[in-house]
DNA sequence: ATCATAAATGCAAGCGCTTAAATTTTGTTT
DNA sequence: AAACAAAATTTAAGCGCTTGCATTTATGAT
C-alpha cells in the first residue's frame, strides 16, 4: 500500500509549488490555463485528493455542517435532512447528523460532539433548550439556525412555522363540524415546543368556546404508532366517548385509526381522527387522514440557505416563516347526531 | 471574540508539556492521577476542545465513517443508519450519511465525496456497483462493509441477507395459497441488486411451478407510493386480472393497495397484496400488509461492529447473514374461487 | 524598446496536534 | 544508601495544507 500522495509529491510532477496546486484546487481562476491544466495532468496522475485533516488545519475550516435531530425514524426529519443536505451539498458543504432522542441532555452532548468534530455552523430542532447553549455557541462564532417553530420576535435565526396557529385552525375546523367532545393525543412536551405549542393551539380554539383539555381528554406520548394506539384506547374508554381526536403529529394518528379498528369502531363515523405533518402515510391510510401539511423539504433548504448567508457575510438574521395547510381528508366528518 | 484555547494553553496552565495533555486526553491511564486532574481542571477552565483538524492531521485519523444510501426517505435506511450510527457513537465514531439517490453515478461520487473528508471507513448499500471503485477502496486501505444484501460466497465484508430466498419463500407461499395469475411490482433493478434478487426469487419460485412474469405482469418502478398505484392499475388492468400482486417493497405495496381500493376493488378478496421490509406502514394498512421481516436495526448494529473491527485488526472478513421471517397479515389470502 | 503596472507564481511560516525517543522521576532491591 | 528498572514526563520533529508577502513574468502604454 503505497503512501498517500500529497501536495508535494503533485507540485514535483507539474513543476509548480505547493502554492500553485493549492489554489488550482481552491481558486483556479487565479491560476494560468496553461499551468492549472498541467496540475490537473498531474492531480489526475496521482488520483490526489486533499488531506482532509491538513486542510482544516491550514484553513481552520472544514466545510461541514451539523444537524441535531431528535430522531431518523421520523420522515419528517428524513425528509427535511435530505433536503437540507442536497442544498448544503451544492455548496459543497457535508452534513454530519446526530440524533437526540428528544432527550435535551443527549441533544447538548450531540452540540458537543459535533463541535469537537469541527462543524462550522449547525442545525438544530426548535428552541427549547438551555440557553446557556446558544449563549455557548454565539461566544464560540459558530453560526446556527433554528428549525421546525417559529414565533413572532425569536431571537435567534430560525426556520419554521407557527405550530401554535396551525394547530389552532385544526381545532377550529372540528369544532366548526360540531365536534364538541374533542380529545387530544400529544407528543411529549418536555424540551419539545413543537409539541407545546401544538397544544396550546388546540387549547386555546376550545377555550374560545368554552371547552377545554384536562386529564381525561388529553394524553401526551412519545411519538409512536403503538403509543397513539394505547392512547387512543384509553381516551375512547371515557363516557360520553370523544366524538373527534386531534394528534400531535401523523403517527399517533395512525396508532390511533388502527386502535379504533380494533375496538370495532369507525372512524370517522363514529370517531373523527386528525394528525399533523402530512407524511405520505396520509394518503395510504383508510380513511386517509386529515392533516396539516408542513414544508418540510422547503423548510430543509431555507436553513442550508440561511445557515450558509451566515457564515459568509457574518450578521444580519433574516428569519423565514413557512405557511402551512389543513389538508381535509376522509378522517374528518362531523360526528354522528 | 477570544482565539481559540490550545493544547499549549492548557499544557501551561497544568504546569506540564503539551504531550502529556495530549495524553490525557488520549490516554488518560498512562498518566498519573495528580497531573491528570491538573490537567483537566485545566481543560475545564479553558472550556478546551481539541482542534478536529489538528488532531486529523497529527494522527491521520478523523474518527468519522461515511455511509452511502440511496435515500434517507425510505424508513428502511433510516432505522438501519440509526443504529449504526449509535453502535458507532458509542467507540466515539461518527457518522457522515450522503444519498445516491439510487444512482450509481451519484454513488461514486459521493463515495469520493467522503473519502475527501477522510473517513476511516465506508459503509455501502448492497454490491452492485462498478468493481474498480471497491478495489480503489482496497488500494487506499479504506475498509468498507456492505450492507444489505447477502450472497454465498460474497467477496466483500458483508452483512445483508438473502434477498433472492427470502423472495422466492415468500412467492411459494403466495403459489401454496392458491394462485396462478400472479403480477409483480418491482423496484428498479439497475445498479440494484437488491431488487434484482427479489424479482430473480419470485421468478425462480413461479417457474418451478412452469409460471412465469412476463412484460404483462412485471412492472419496474421507483420506490414510490404514486408510482406502485400507478404500477398496480396498470397489471390490474390485464385479463384475465391477476389475483396476486407481489410488490418489491412495503412502499409499492401500500401504492398498490391504495390504488385497488380506488378502482373499487378489495383486498386481498379480490387481489392480494404483499410487501417486502415490514416497516411501520405495514401495520397500519388496512388490510394490513403481508410482507417479509428484515432486522434492518440489526443489520445496522452488525454492519458498525464489522467495520470497527476490520478498522482495529485489520483483516479478517467474518461476513454476517441475518435471517427474514415472513409476516402473515391481512393482505394475503386465497385466491376467489 | 522601455518602463510602469498587473497578474501569476514561489517562498516559507505556521495551523494544533500526536508520538517516537530521550530524559527525568519514582519505586524496588540489595 | 547505591544501583537499577520501570514509570512518568518532556523534547522536538513532523503531519499536509493554506496564505501573506516577495518575486518573477506578462501586459500595455508610451
Amino acid at each position: 500500500m503505497k503512501p498517500r500522495p500529497t501536495l508535494e509529491d503533485v507540485a514535483g510532477m507539474a513543476g509548480v509549488s505547493t502554492a500553485t496546486v493549492s489554489r488550482v484546487l481552491n481558486e483556479p481562476e487565479r491560476v494560468t490555463a496553461k499551468t492549472r491544466s498541467r496540475v490537473e495532468a498531474a492531480v489526475a496522475h496521482f488520483d490526489y485528493t486533499p488531506h482532509f485533516g491538513g486542510r482544516a488545519l491550514a484553513s481552520n475550516r472544514t466545510n461541514t455542517v451539523g444537524a441535531v435531530i431528535p430522531t431518523m425514524e421520523n420522515a419528517i426529519f428524513a425528509r427535511g435532512l435530505q433536503a437540507l443536505q442536497e442544498a448544503l451539498a451544492a455548496d459543497g458543504v457535508t452534513l454530519v447528523v446526530a440524533t437526540s432522542n428528544y432527550d435535551p441532555e443527549r441533544e447538548a452532548e450531540q452540540i458537543r460532539a459535533l463541535l469537537g468534530r469541527g462543524v462550522d455552523g449547525l442545525v438544530l430542532i426548535g428552541e427549547s433548550r438551555d440557553p446557556a447553549l446558544h449563549a455557548m455557541l454565539e461566544r464560540r462564532g459558530v453560526p446556527f439556525v433554528l428549525v421546525w417553530s417559529w414565533r413572532p420576535d425569536c431571537p435567534w435565526p430560525c426556520v419554521g412555522f407557527d405550530n401554535r396557529a396551525a394547530a389552532r385552525a385544526l381545532a377550529e375546523r372540528v369544532l366548526d363540524l360540531g365536534h364538541r367532545h374533542i380529545a387530544m393525543i400529544a407528543g411529549v412536551t418536555r424540551g419539545n415546543d413543537r409539541a407545546t405549542a401544538r397544544v396550546e393551539g388546540v387549547r386555546a380554539s376550545l377555550a374560545a368556546r368554552g371547552l377545554q383539555l384536562d386529564d381525561s381528554n388529553l394524553v401526551e406520548t412519545p411519538y409512536h404508532l403503538e403509543a397513539g394506539a394505547q392512547a387512543a384506547r384509553r381516551l375512547l374508554a371515557a363516557t360520553p366517548r370523544p366524538t373527534a381526536i386531534v394528534c400531535g403529529n401523523d403517527v399517533l394518528a395512525a396508532g390511533a385509526l388502527t386502535a379504533i379498528r380494533g375496538l370495532g369502531l369507525k372512524a370517522p363515523s363514529d370517531v373523527s381522527v386528525t394528525g399533523f405533518d402530512d407524511i405520505d402515510l396520509a394518503h395510504v391510510l383508510n380513511p386517509s387522514l386529515t392533516t396539516v401539511h408542513v414544508p418540510h423539504r422547503r423548510m430543509g433548504q431555507a436553513a442550508a440557505k440561511l445557515l450558509l448567508r451566515l457564515r459568509d457575510r457574518n450578521g444580519e438574521t433574516n428569519n423565514v416563516v413557512f405557511e402551512t395547510a389543513l389538508m381535509e381528508r376522509g378522517s374528518l366528518a362531523p360526528p354522528a347526531k
